[in-house]
RNA sequence: GCCGAAGUGGCGGAACUGGCAGACGCGCCGGACUCAAAAUCCGGUGCCCCUCGGGGCGUGCGGGUUCGAUCCCCGCCUUCGGCACCA
């Protein structure tokens, strides 16, 4: 037998799988009935930096063996890459460094395949994407058109989130306590025409639908937050003088009585209404302004400012007049502008009561009923939301309502390297999207990506200019681009069809393999990609384009691989995957990330120990050629290692299959080998090593291949998943725990299923128990077939 | 401030449903092989005490429920994450 060399071994048998597309799977006929053994699995697909990282082995070799099990338990899988190519990072270095994004892109995207290659991960490669490319972008845009066409996209001038670094506009998921997520620059507001998604016109469903999908339930909470739904109900104000109505949004109607002034937001069109003609126009305009144009940090610092109006609203409860402020505590973003405000029962209206002397009347007392309120007087506060509701409704004052703080997606970048927006700006039909059988609009290919006050296609006149498709006149095109969550948004329904020059996927293949049964990603996305790609598959649905309404039905969060407690990623350099194959082997490797422990807890990178795991295979390479030598064991043999290559079955498999631990698996194959080393000459050593090969698969393909090459076999990747036997789970005999008021005090040997009575006088015959019960008659509790605790 | 998750040997972790705490691995200690070392193999390894039979303590801290708690309940500490002037 040669020695374990994992080089050699690992080329041979991807040249096998490569030649043979061996984890390739083909689409159904047309019209083929669901395969109900079809399995979508899916990693996020990875930027394309130059190299992979620690996170990526981890992610993706987890989902491998997934991928690995579920194919040798019979299941069709669907298991295909890409890249999420367009993005600034590219574009950044095309600036620093020199070269065009696409050079750059493509570069990366030449060596990151190579390395996911090496890592031998089972992948439908006949199924890779690229988002930067025309042939995936011409449907990105065309995706646009119909969000445009039904009216879920819409252009609006609006306060954005910019950041002065990247030049760029942010949507509001990737802006990170008041930074930009990518650079960390801080995030002006400024006032800006941006394009949106309308993924506020989902907010209801995209919360109800969660309790249908099988996720983490602390991810469903970062969503459910972020959606952020409230229900309350909508008052009407009366401005007597000005006869004017203005609606305000409350969680606690119950308190209406206790709203001794009212408040609007500096932004909020009613401020020059309220103040039009006064000789407090001058002052409260003023202080409007400054305050709209006040940084986010600053307005958030909870000092309260504001200003008088000079008008006043009628309490519709009290029938009183309030006065009306202007503040920047309130937000124009939220519920109507305006509010009423209840000094008494919130801590935001009580600073501004206190800092201006405004009157502050409770209405709620200590025991939960409500005082000084009318008729409502002794009724707990619960109750009185919908009594006081209903109450002014009758008089049309109020209606429950229900309020989100969700925002629309704003999706446009004033940058290069994205998908063009695919419309045209005309001077008499204004807006006019480009027709669909002229896409791809493509993206020019220019040498200065530079932002310069306006995107780097603006100054591509040859771009720019174009006639209107309307009326044939000129135009000019949009310069902004889409931000790369609009290409990743839909990646997974191109992978079901992914050659489809006459669509974005069909929607039959599109049926057929959705929903993505288990998708795997990071906790990070939790309420950017993953609560977009889920407005998108309702979307999508509501257009007819697509079955299912969530696409990802089952979702597992991987760690992160830490460096010194920060997080890998590509932009760290110390561990790099690629220098680790070529020392130890990509089977070593793929073992030690998945050994350190639960695959959703974070790492502590170190490398301490991945020698362990090339001498773990290094003794299994050499046990198996032994065991190889032996005879085959008898079919159905019944010997303690046969029992324990049995157990070891059924534990990985429950671990991979219900527990989704990856972890443990190897531990128990450790100790199957351990047991096999001790017992050479146990008749089922041969089936004990053939076993412990074929769990270990998953996670080591080309060394578990090669030695499944030693019993004279192969395409192990082919083999059935083994099966326990169940007559050799079971126990002839068990440990009896003894123990004396809880506490261990021997274990006895005992045939299994004896009757509670027959445990109890054999706990009581052992000597060591006798030793602490001192003469006394214990009570027993009893565990059958484990344990008898006595007590006295 | 509100909401959520986690805390187990020197280290990574195991213990799945309230029933033997520490599987498996790292590290360390001892032994075999060797001129020697590496590699490999064998044995030991939670802490403390011990008359070598064993005994006591122990899962962040303090309480509780239970015959029995790493697991359930209450309070606290620490770390991490989400939201945060959201009416």
């Amino acid at each position: 037998m040669d020695t374990y060399d994992a080089q050699t071994i690992e080329a041979k048998w991807q040249a096998v799988w490569e030649a043979e597309q061996a984890f390739s799977v083909p689409n159904p006929e047309p019209g083929a009935p669901r395969d109900p053994r079809k399995f979508y699995m899916l990693e996020m697909l990875p930027y394309p930096s130059g190299n992979l990282h620690m996170g990526h082995v981890l992610n993706y070799t987890l989902g491998d063996v997934v991928t690995h099990f579920k194919r040798r338990n019979g299941y069709q899988v669907l298991r295909p890459m890409g890249y999420d190519s367009f993005g600034l990072p590219a574009e950044n270095a095309a600036i620093r460094e020199g070269g065009s994004p696409r050079e750059i892109t493509e570069r990366n995207i030449a060596s990151i395949s190579r390395q996911m290659r090496r890592m031998g991960w089972a992948i439908d490669w006949q199924r890779e994407v690229s988002a930067h490319e025309p042939s995936y972008y011409r449907w990105t845009q065309w995706l646009f058109l119909k969000f445009l066409e039904h009216g879920l996209v819409y252009r609006k001038e609006a306060p954005v989130n910019w950041c002065p670094n990247d030049q760029t506009v942010l949507a509001n998921e990737h802006v990170v306590d008041g930074r930009c997520w990518r650079c960390g620059a801080i995030v002006e507001a400024r006032d800006m025409a941006q394009w949106f998604f309308k993924i506020t016109a989902y907010a209801d469903q995209l919360l109800a639908d969660l309790d249908t999908i099988d996720w983490p339930e602390r991810t469903k909470k970062i969503q459910t937050n972020w959606i952020g739904r409230s229900e309350g109900a909508e008052i009407l104000f009366r401005v007597e003088e000005l006869d004017l109505d203005i609606p305000v949004f409350t969680t606690r109607p119950d308190t209406l009585f206790g709203a001794t002034f009212f408040v609007v937001a500096p932004e909020s069109p009613l401020v020059d209404r309220l103040v039009e003609g006064t000789e407090r126009a001058d002052e409260v305009r003023a202080y409007a302004r400054v305050a709209a144009a006040r940084p986010t940090e600053e307005r958030e610092s909870r000092e309260k400012t504001g200003v008088f109006t000079g008008r006043h609203a009628t309490n519709p409860a009290t029938g009183e007049p309030i006065p009306i402020w202007v503040a920047d505590y309130v937000l124009m973003e939220y519920g109507t502008g305006a509010i009423m405000a209840v000094p008494a029962h919130d801590e935001r209206d009580r600073e501004f009561a206190e800092a201006f002397e405004l009157p502050i009347v409770p209405v709620v007392s200590d025991d939960g009923t409500l005082v000084s309120s009318d008729r409502f007087d002794g009724l707990p506060w619960v109750e009185a939301k919908a009594a006081i509701t209903e109450w002014l409704s009758g008089r049309g004052a109020a209606k429950p309502a229900v309020n989100f703080r969700l925002r629309d997606w704003s999706f446009s970048r004033q940058r290069y390297w994205g998908a063009p927006i695919p419309v045209v700006y005309c001077e008499d039909d204004g807006i006019v999207p480009v027709p669909e059988d002229e896409l791809p609009v493509l993206l020019p290919e220019i040498t200065d990506y530079r932002p310069k006050g306006q995107p780097p296609l603006a100054a591509s006149e040859e771009f720019m200019n174009v006639t209107c498709p309307r009326c044939g006149g000129p135009a000019r095109r949009e310069a902004d681009t889409m931000d790369t969550f609009v290409d990743s948004s839909w990646y997974f329904l191109r992978y079901t069809d992914p050659h489809d020059e006459h669509e974005a996927f069909a929607r039959d293949l599109a049926d057929y393999w959705m929903p993505i049964d288990q998708y795997v990603g990071g906790i990070d996305h939790a309420k950017g990609h993953l609560l977009y790609s889920r407005f998108f598959a309702k979307a999508l649905n509501d257009f007819g384009l697509l079955g299912v309404r969530e696409p990802f039905q089952r979702l597992f969060h991987q760690g992160w691989v830490k460096l010194a407690g920060k997080r890998m990623s590509k932009s760290q350099g110390g561990v790099s995957p690629d220098e680790l194959v070529e020392q130890f082997g990509a089977d070593p490797i793929r073992i030690y990330i998945l050994f350190q422990g639960p695959a959703d807890q974070d790492i502590d990178w170190t490398p301490d120990g991945i020698e362990a795991t090339v001498r773990f295979i290094r003794r299994l390479w050499r046990v198996v050629h032994e065991a190889a030598e032996r005879p085959a064991s008898p079919e159905g043999v019944d010997t303690p290692l046969a029992r324990k290559a049995h157990e070891t079955i059924a534990r990985v498999t429950d671990d991979i299959d219900r527990r989704f631990v990856f972890n443990t698996p190897i531990s128990a194959v450790m100790e199957l080998l351990n047991d096999l080393s001790k017992a050479p000459d146990d008749p089922a050593a041969r089936f004990a090593a053939e076993t412990a090969v074929s769990l270990l698969q998953p996670y080591a393909p080309h060394v578990c291949e090669e030695l499944w090459g030693a019993f004279g076999r192969e395409r192990l990747w082919q083999e059935p998943w083994p099966v326990a036997d169940e007559a050799l789970l079971e126990r002839t005999t068990v440990q009896l725990v003894l123990q004396v008021n809880g506490k261990v005090r021997d274990r006895i040997e005992v045939p299994a299923g004896l009757p509670e009575d027959e445990l109890i006088a054999r706990a009581k015959a052992s000597e060591k128990v006798q030793a602490h019960l001192n003469g006394v008659e214990p009570k027993a509790f009893v565990v059958p077939d484990k344990l008898v605790n006595l007590v006295v």
